[in-house]
DNA sequence: TTGTATGCGTTATCAT
DNA sequence: ATGATAACGCATACAA
């Protein structure tokens, strides 16, 4: 491995000229600059980041917590679409990032000590279950926070506007005519609430009543439970004509059930998704959705986290919210009423 | 942050009696280990993984390159299911794992240097191109390196066997009465020339000939090419009783335009998918594929690339299979012949 | 059994 | 403009 050591002997100058004109300080003069740069690269000279890490106590390392309650972590195409735009970001602004997780090896270990231990620079959090301990001793710790999804106290959060996408979801379905509109959603979280929200906002706004029993509770990402919930609003006596799902992959679930009556999409019954997933594009009727702005979110993440890093004194947490998009597909009928 | 010198100052014992206690040194004696362990855990210590790193040149720290050609990276069912492990499999070995770019910042890199930079212990190598000179540097360099579904010369690699994945779906279509099969497989790579080895092996032995005109090549991960070979299978002449997808996520294109046929899994044309993704376990009819084993690929992967770091001298680098199984759906019509 | 001294590669302080 | 030196936190060879 070769050092700035090294390069000080090859070239003449002292290993402290050799530092500074790598780090292109103004004290040195530029053709020493030059010099020194050009022998470094031809000697194949790479700074060590754990030595720079251990004088400056700066890793350029982003932890990043993911975990959800259902386990499925990594494999669940929201947060997996997120996770690549954050590493993305996280890149392009010279940061590497790490997982973090509670245990490493078998020293069982906190969020925050895992952080320690690696010297993340910050820790973007996404996914998980806010009222664990181990996450709440994380967020109010000393080390910058960016939360997505969740707003935590006044730590920045990068937020989806999930009453934004409920609202566009209800405005679109109540132009195609429809007024029976159906809305089965995830379990009771921020989100959820949010979404709630723009739906009954929206509701309200156009002149129209939901009953109660056209909201129905199911689990994100589980096309079981919205399939059951589907059952039971075609079960209905007066049955809405506009399903909503809690998510893309979700609908699954309720379009076996709805084939399984012998009904077709959308001349039998409409239906709408969210998130926008790659699936809900290549289904036929392609599914009309809101897509959630995924590369947005991750980005916005990594660049506020490395803006509060690098600016650790005057930097103010912040709110930020990123819009989707409509995404029309042909699951919706035009209907009179 | 409190340091093996504070807890030095704090017990009255020196800082390498300290730091040996820590490593759990036969050299001290059981009651001052016992005491400094007490008391460092007391003060709330953490190792500096930086600091032990520029001492031991070890940092526990695994790189992962995972960049494949459609740049869907983490946005991929199988692989981001093999990540998932593979963190799962490192972090319980005790090490973390950073993602490997070719650049980080506006610095350009090459993936070598990226795990020099940042001290990996090794690589694991998945989903890439692996004629990318940056790939070959990499693997032909001094760091460990355990690759995912592709052999390169003799580093050690885990692979999903899809030799007998291909065989287990034909010989399993074939007890169903079928004889005309034919097989949608994605790009060329050695993953599909196993796959397709496999479907020709074992249509051999079970004395069916399949005509070329059976065989077509789609992409992987792309359900619109191949819907549109599904397209060129049902307008034959002779067309298939059954079709092999890529993979179950591809599917989804030839669900699509069987549909649009008119005709109707499997009474009119038996399917079979290849991965056993969540999708094709939640579709109606359940999909019959067959399923990597991701959770085995990953956790192995991690384990021999510890194993290759942790005994560098006396490793033997090897080639490991991973079975699959087959997820019997009801995509396949039982015929006669 | 415990302590002293040194160095890993880098940056920062202070001198020249 | 350049150089000598210390220090970051830790582990280890060697001394006691």
């Amino acid at each position: 491995m070769v050092t700035i050591k090294d390069i000080s002997k090859a070239c003449g100058y002292s290993v402290s000229t050799v530092s500074k004109a790598l780090n292109n300080s103004p004290e040195i003069g530029e053709r020493t600059k030059e010099l020194i740069r050009k022998t470094a690269s031809e000697m194949g000279y790479l700074p060590n980041a754990a030595a720079r890490l251990l004088k400056t106590n700066r890793s350029n390392n982003i932890g990043v917590l993911f975990v959800d309650e259902m386990q499925s972590g990594l494999r669940h195409d929201y947060f997996s679409a997120v996770l690549n735009s954050l590493k993305e970001g996280a890149e392009s602004l010279g940061y590497d990032i790490t997982f973090i997780s509670h245990n490493i090896g078998n020293v069982p270990m906190t969020y925050y000590e895992h952080c320690k231990y690696r010297n993340c620079d910050g820790v973007i959090i996404a996914c998980v279950d806010f009222n664990d301990p181990g996450v709440i001793e994380l967020i109010n710790s000393e080390i910058p926070v960016v939360t997505i999804d969740h707003i935590f106290n006044d730590s920045t959060a990068i937020l989806s506007d999930n009453l934004k996408g409920a609202e566009a979801l209800v405005n679109h379905i109540y132009e195609f005519g429809h007024r029976k509109i159906a809305f089965i959603h995830g379990e009771n979280t921020s989100v959820t609430q949010r979404r709630l929200a723009g739906f009954y906002k929206t509701c309200q706004k156009l002149g129209i009543e939901i009953p109660d029993y056209y909201i129905k509770e199911a689990r994100y990402h589980d096309p079981r439970s919205s399939g059951l919930a589907t059952r039971e609003l075609l079960g209905l006596k007066d049955p809405p004509t506009c399903i909503m799902y809690p998510d893309d992959f979700s609908f699954i679930g309720g379009m076996n059930e709805i084939e399984k009556h012998g009904l077709s999409i959308p001349d039998d019954i409409s239906v709408v998704g969210y998130d926008g997933i790659y699936l809900s594009q290549v289904l036929r009727p392609r599914l009309t959705t809101y897509r959630q702005n995924t590369e947005e979110l991750g980005r916005k993440a990594a660049e506020n986290l490395v803006e509060a890093i690098e600016n650790k004194k005057t930097y103010i947490p912040k709110q930020i919210w990123v819009e989707g998009e409509l995404l029309v597909g042909d699951s919706i009928k035009r209907i009179e009423f």
